[in-house]
DNA sequence: TACAGTGTTCGATCAGCATCGACCATATCA
DNA sequence: TGATATGGTCGATGCTGATCGAACACTGTA
C-alpha cells in the first residue's frame, strides 16, 4: 500500500445514513460515476477516464463523496487511483437505491457541435 | 372543487425525473411529512397538522415540492388542505425509494427539554 | 359584516455546495 | 535528476434552495 493509499478513509455503507446516502446520489455528475463504474469490471476504471463536464478539482471532490458515502472504494495502482462500485453492500443498506441510478438513461456531455 | 383547489398543480410520477424525485426525498422536512402521511389514511390530515420545525411558510413550500415531485396529492376540504401520499404510483415509477424512506427512524423534534 | 382559522405569496436573508484555477504531492520513466 | 502524468488540496466564487416575517386570500361561522 502506498503513502497515498493509506490515507484513503473509506466508509462502509453500514455506517451511512440515508441522508448522506441521498446526497451523494442527487448529484448529476455523481451518478454519471456510478453508472460508468457499473459497466465495467471491477478496479478497472482509474479516476481521469470518466467522461465528466467538470474540472479536475471538482471531479476529485465527487470521488471523496461517493467514497465517503460508501458507494466506492479506492485504491492506488501507480500514479493512478482505481475504483470499484461497492454494489452488493450498499444494496444491502439500502435496497432499489443504486438500481435506480443505474437505471437512468445516461446524460450526454455531447461532443457533436 | 374550491377556487383554491383549482389552482393546484399536479405532476403525476411518470412525468417526474429521477433528479428531481431524488431531490424533493433528499430534505429532511420532507421526509417526515412523507413518514407521517403514510402512518395515517387518505385524505385525513391537513397540511398544519404535521410536527414540523419549520415556519408556516416554510412549510407550504415543502408541500408544493412534494406534490410537483409526485409524492403527494392535494384537496382542499374547507379552509383546510387535505394530502395523500401516492404509494401506488411513486412505488412504479421508482420502485424501493418510498420504502428507503418510510423505514427511516422518524427524527425527533424534541419537546421535551 | 366581522372574525378566526388555514394556507399561500412575496421579498429578503443565509448557508451549503458545486465549481474553478493555481499550486502541491506522488509515481513512473528516460 | 528531470520530465511527464495522475490526482489531491487550497482558497475563492457563484448559485441554488431552505428559511423566515409580513402581508394577502379563501373558508366557515357568528
Amino acid at each position: 500500500m502506498s503513502a497515498r493509499t493509506r490515507s484513503l478513509t473509506h466508509t462502509h455503507p453500514t455506517e451511512v445514513s440515508l441522508q448522506d446516502a441521498l446526497d451523494a446520489v442527487s448529484d448529476p455528475v455523481r451518478r454519471t460515476i456510478l453508472r460508468e463504474l457499473a459497466g465495467a469490471p471491477d478496479w478497472t476504471r482509474a479516476c481521469g477516464t470518466f467522461d465528466l463536464p467538470v474540472a479536475k478539482a471538482t471531479r476529485s471532490h465527487h470521488f471523496t463523496v461517493l467514497r465517503t458515502a460508501g458507494l466506492i472504494e479506492q485504491r492506488d495502482e501507480g500514479p493512478r487511483r482505481l475504483n470499484r462500485l461497492r454494489r452488493p453492500e450498499f444494496d444491502r443498506r439500502f435496497p432499489g437505491l443504486l438500481d435506480l441510478v443505474l437505471a437512468e438513461p445516461a446524460t450526454d456531455h455531447g461532443s457533436s457541435a
